[in-house]
Formats: C-alpha cells, sequence, structure tokens
DNA sequence: CTGAAAGCGCTTACAG
DNA sequence: CTGAAAGCGCTTACAG
C-alpha cells in the first residue's frame, strides 16, 4: 500500500505511483495497465478509458529502469563527447548534440552522451553497450582508419554516422552535408548579385572535406559557363597564412578587372583572410569584392558575412529516422543553406567586414 | 545457464555476462560478487581476488538498469537544453553541456540532457524526475522569477546551478563566474599594458549579468588610483548601435589625450564595436586604443581580441561536486582567465581587428 | 565471511 | 477481453 499524496505533510516529497496504484485506483489488474501502455488495441473501451482517467490523474510515468530492465532494451543511443578544448569543427558538434536531444523521439529513443579516455576509444563504447544504458551510438567525426565502425560492425551494433564513413563505402547508415552544393549554391548567388568572376581559396588538397568543396565551386562555375580557369589558392586554417593568400588571390583577379570579383572560402576564418586583403587593398568587402564564407560562425554573424550553413538539426533529426525507421534508406546527403549577409550583395550602404 | 563466449559462431554478438556468470565462473554467489563490487571490505582477500579476476576476464559490467531499479536512485542528473537557434549565451551553455559530461564521476552520476516544451518546462522536468532517470537536476540560464527552482525546493529535489539565483539569496547551490573580477582583471592587464585612462561600454542598466561586470570596471579604477569618473557608454547586443556607442565613448575618451586610451566591453560583439570605432577614425585597435572584450568567442579568437573567458569545465567540475559533496559548501564563485591577444598589447607589429 | 530470501517496477506469453 | 505467473539483473538486510 503507497502513501496517498492527499496524506502528505506539506514539503515532503511525493511519492511516485507506480503501475500498482493506478491499477488499485482503476480497480484492475496491473497487466491490464500495462496492457493500456503498450496494447491498447487489446482493451475494450471503457477500460481503457478508466485507466488512462487514473494514469493522468496520478501523473503516472512508467519507471525507465523497470522497462529497460524488462525489454532488454535501452530505447537510448550513445554518443561521443570530447572536452571542448579540442574541438576539430568548431562549436558544429555541440550543436548537434544538442539537436539530438531536441530530436529525440521521446517514445522510441533518447540520447546519452559519454566523454571516453582519448587513449582508449573502444573501451567506452564497449562499456556504455553492456552497461546496458543504450542501444548503439551515433558517431561523429568520423576519420580515416577511424576504429569505430569496424568495430561496431564486427559486434553488430547499430550504429549511424553523421559524416561519410569515408573508407567503407559499403556502408550507408550515414546523414552528411553536401558541402559541394553549398559552395555550389554560394556561387549561383553570386552570379545572380552580379559578380561574375569568382575565384577559390581553400584548404590544401587531400582533406575529402576540403576537396568536396573545391569541386562544389569548380561546378557551380561550369553550370554557370563562368571562367572555369578562374584562380584558385590555398592554405590552412590560420588567419594570417589565410590572409596572405588572399592578398596573392585577390589581386591575380583584380588584375584581371574590377567591378565583378568575388571569392568563396571553404571556411569562415579563410573568409575573414579574404575581407582583411580586400580592406589592404583599399576596397570594401560586399561592395567592391564579394565573399563568402563556411559554417556560419559568430565570426560570419558579426562580420556581416555571407556563409553556408549546415543543416545541423536536420541532421540529427535525419540520423534518428536513420536509427529508427528501417525503412528509411541511407545515405542521406542534405543540402545546405546559404545565410546572406552585406559581403555578397554589392550594396554601398552595408559594406561587410568591420571594425 | 548462459552461452558460453567460445561457443558462438564469428559474427553473432557475444551475450553480455551477468553477475550469475561471474558467480559461476568464481564458485560463489552472487551475492558475493555483488558485495565484492559494492562492500569490498566485506570479502575475504582470497574471494575478492577470484572473484575481480572472472569479473575483468568475461568483461562483467554491471546492468545499471538492474541497479537503478534495485537502488531506487538512477545515480544521475538532469540538464536541459533548448534548440541551438535559440541561445541566449552563445555557445557557452553548448559548451557547459558537453563539460558536464566530461566532467561526471563515472561511479558516481552520469548527465541526462532533456529538451522540454518552451511552453511547459516544468512538465518535462517532472516527467524526467518521476520516470525515474535522474535524482535531481543541473539548472543553467536561471532568470528572475524563474520557476524552477522554487518547484524544485518545493518537491525536495537536489539541483544546482551554474549562475546565481538572484531572487533567492538563502539558495547556495550554485556556482558562477565572477564577472566583475574578470572585468577587474582585464582592467589591471590593460594598466600594466601602458593604459592609463580606461572606459566602459557596457549593456543598459537593470540585468544582473551587465551590472556585476560593470561594477568589476569601476572597482579596477579605485583600486588602480585611475579616473573612476571615465567615460562609459551603454548599447544593447547590437553590432551597428555597438558601434555607434563607441564612436561616442572613443571620442571622449580621445578627446582628454592620446597614446594611453582602452576601452573594457560587457561582451566580444561590443568589442568588436569598439575595434569599428577605432578604425574609423584613423587609428589601429591594440596599437592606439587598447580593447578587450567578454567570452572570448570565435570572434575574438578570430580579430585577434583580448578577452575574459568564463572557466567552464571548472564549473562543470564544480557543479557535481555540490551535487554529490555534502561537504562542500556552496556557493562557488569561480574566477575567470584573461586571453590575452594583440588588441591590448600595444604592440605595433600585430595590430588587431582584421579585416 | 558467505549465501538464501525478498523485492525494485515493469512486460510478455499464455491461460481462462 | 482480462489476469495469474514468471522473470529481467541486481542489492540489501539478515541468518547462519
Amino acid at each position: 500500500m503507497r502513501v496517498q499524496t492527499d496524506g502528505l505533510r506539506s514539503g515532503e516529497r511525493e511519492a511516485r505511483a507506480t503501475i500498482v496504484d493506478v491499477a488499485a485506483a482503476a480497480g484492475v489488474s496491473r497487466q491490464t495497465v500495462s496492457n493500456v501502455l503498450n496494447r491498447p488495441d487489446r482493451v475494450a473501451a471503457p477500460t481503457l478509458e478508466r485507466v488512462q482517467r487514473e494514469i493522468d490523474r496520478l501523473g503516472f510515468t512508467p519507471h525507465v529502469s523497470a522497462q529497460q530492465l524488462r525489454r532488454q532494451r535501452a530505447s537510448a543511443f550513445g554518443f561521443e563527447v570530447n572536452p571542448s578544448g579540442h574541438r576539430r569543427m568548431g562549436h558544429i558538434l555541440d550543436e548537434f548534440l544538442v539537436e539530438l536531444t531536441v530530436a529525440a523521439p521521446s517514445d522510441a529513443g533518447h540520447l546519452v552522451a559519454f566523454a571516453p579516455d582519448p587513449d582508449d576509444v573502444l573501451t567506452a563504447y564497449r562499456k556504455t553497450l553492456t552497461s546496458g544504458i543504450v542501444d548503439g551510438f551515433v558517431l561523429a567525426d568520423t576519420r580515416t582508419d577511424d576504429p569505430r565502425p569496424p568495430w561496431l560492425i564486427e559486434q553488430r551494433v547499430p550504429f549511424v554516422s553523421f559524416g561519410r564513413v569515408w573508407d567503407q563505402p559499403e556502408l550507408t547508415r550515414w546523414v552528411d552535408v553536401d558541402g559541394g552544393a553549398g559552395v555550389r549554391q554560394a556561387v549561383h548567388h553570386l552570379a545572380t548579385s552580379g559578380y561574375s568572376r569568382i575565384g577559390w581559396l581553400g584548404w590544401p588538397a587531400g582533406s575529402n572535406v576540403g576537396d568536396d568543396r573545391r569541386r562544389g565551386w569548380a561546378e557551380g562555375l561550369r553550370e554557370l559557363g563562368l571562367d572555369v580557369d578562374a584562380p584558385a589558392e590555398e592554405s590552412v586554417q590560420d588567419l594570417d597564412q589565410a590572409t596572405e593568400a588572399a592578398e596573392s588571390l585577390v589581386t591575380r583577379l583584380l588584375a584581371q578587372g574590377r567591378g565583378d570579383v568575388a571569392v568563396v572560402c571553404a571556411s569562415d576564418l579563410l573568409a575573414l583572410g579574404v575581407m582583411r586583403a580586400v580592406r589592404h587593398v583599399g576596397l570594401v568587402p560586399g561592395v567592391d569584392v564579394g565573399v563568402v564564407g563556411f559554417d556560419d560562425t559568430e565570426v560570419a554573424a558579426a562580420l556581416q558575412l555571407t556563409s553556408v550553413r549546415q543543416p545541423v538539426a536536420e541532421a540529427a533529426r535525419t540520423a534518428w529516422g536513420l536509427l529508427l525507421d528501417p525503412e528509411l534508406e541511407g545515405p542521406v546527403l542534405l543540402d545546405p543553406d546559404l545565410t546572406v549577409r552585406a559581403s555578397s550583395v554589392r550594396d554601398p550602404t552595408t559594406a561587410a567586414g568591420g571594425p
């Protein structure tokens, strides 16, 4: 017999209602309450209604641990996080974690974040799994020679990946953002704004992500009938080096004429280098030279930089779909959005790139 | 009788070992295995060792749901997240979520992120609690008239807060960053760099956080014997308005003389406005006018802006301490760090604020 | 120091 | 359509 809510002294913690309390209140067995919850079709309408009323009245919520134990299923999935300091992809992964949590279908799954020892990542995956708190995983930040996918496949553990699993092409349960399509979109936008000589500032060749974005630039030019031999330069992800590379790039572009020059970049930081280079030659970003970055970081927002934005929330929803819905076929490649700001609209009243 | 690991066909998912498997392998009862795990002092040394060896050999990890159910304790705490788009504090809270996960003491607690319906936040707290998946909560982003603290207190639910609970001064289980101390530190740093006339650009009076930071500026000036009536201006968190306010502020500061002028700001965005204003009058941030921002965002890193950094990882560790260690007295006020960059060092070779 | 008993809250297959 | 039985994997108080 449970303590009745009404009988509590004020300030005392209410005892939670269990399925047995609901059963007693509704005058049925606890199995029938369980059926109301899990197999409502097997319960007669009047019984259903009566039980449901008591569930609502008592504020009953099933005890998740008991369900997990009995069902031998956690209905939860793990997501590895690493200390913010070591981030390799800006805040995208922090955002993805948040959006995965928001998008969790409350009935079918929730998210468990865990932080492995960096020297022995797989142990954390194994422990998380065998302690019964997850049924599978959402991977992100997959690398070439990533040990996780082969291990998970061997163990027959369900997983999806945010980001292609580059060296396992037979794997199809992943969702990624089509960086090339995003850059192509940027090129089309610049052309529409009246820029016709569009250069590229990217990372050194050899990174899957960077090469993909550069391909988008070349394809965009080709589709539009623009000069496919437009200048391109490379820089690592460092502001000073980017500025230097951008100075050379901007000089080459401007040497062929003025007024219709723009640069598309593989990242916002590279784009910031371009804005600097443009200022250095006495011109104004967005008015004299168009600039587009990638990832729509805080920097882009602050400096009025047009930028390609990854649809992180949609990627999170898709990840849940690939995990839970066997009908949904992978892989899924999402188109990014373009956030248009002053750096690409040729409006003399709204120069970009302050201060 | 369980399937033996050795007997599995290759590729088949291993059945996890349970406490019963360990007991059988070690030739003891399952209660003894449980004692090895939870009350090792009650077990004879040889038994302890024998059982431990089998635990390691079988890779046994206790089933968390079974423990939670039996102990009637989740050893987990909830943390509310909201879609990234609606963020009010930059990426600080995303970072805090990550650091809370990293800092979770694996034996004593783990973190459960959940996303409430914005129109009915308390319902999500109640459900998370009564479903038995958490024992309490970590709050963040507490507001004046926040409904959560009074409700949690009334329900006798344990919680800590990242950020003061401003309108419940009797509450002491919180950890916060001492913004005033951070700004004071910035003032001292600027003075050491040779700036002696130091203005303030803050938010309109009335916000707890903003007023606190401004107090730090005034105290810093007083401690150093500098002009406590130095000019101050206000702006909301918007780049154009910040630039306008900064222009007025910089003009006033420069009117009294040049060469030793600096501005401390309540945010990096306001600081960006100052850098713009400095450029507009033909001067160079960091060389002619010192600038310090707050929060050390990506913008600060990209623009070589010196900025006050909140110690998020330490705040997360402290939050766990306040939650789990009754000896640890609250409240805890952490000192921020100053990330020094070109905008405050008066070095002509490293101007800040590109492009 | 070790083990037999009870039970946490639920679900599932099955009998009536 | 409804309920009695069994059991998921563990821990706790207690008897020996």
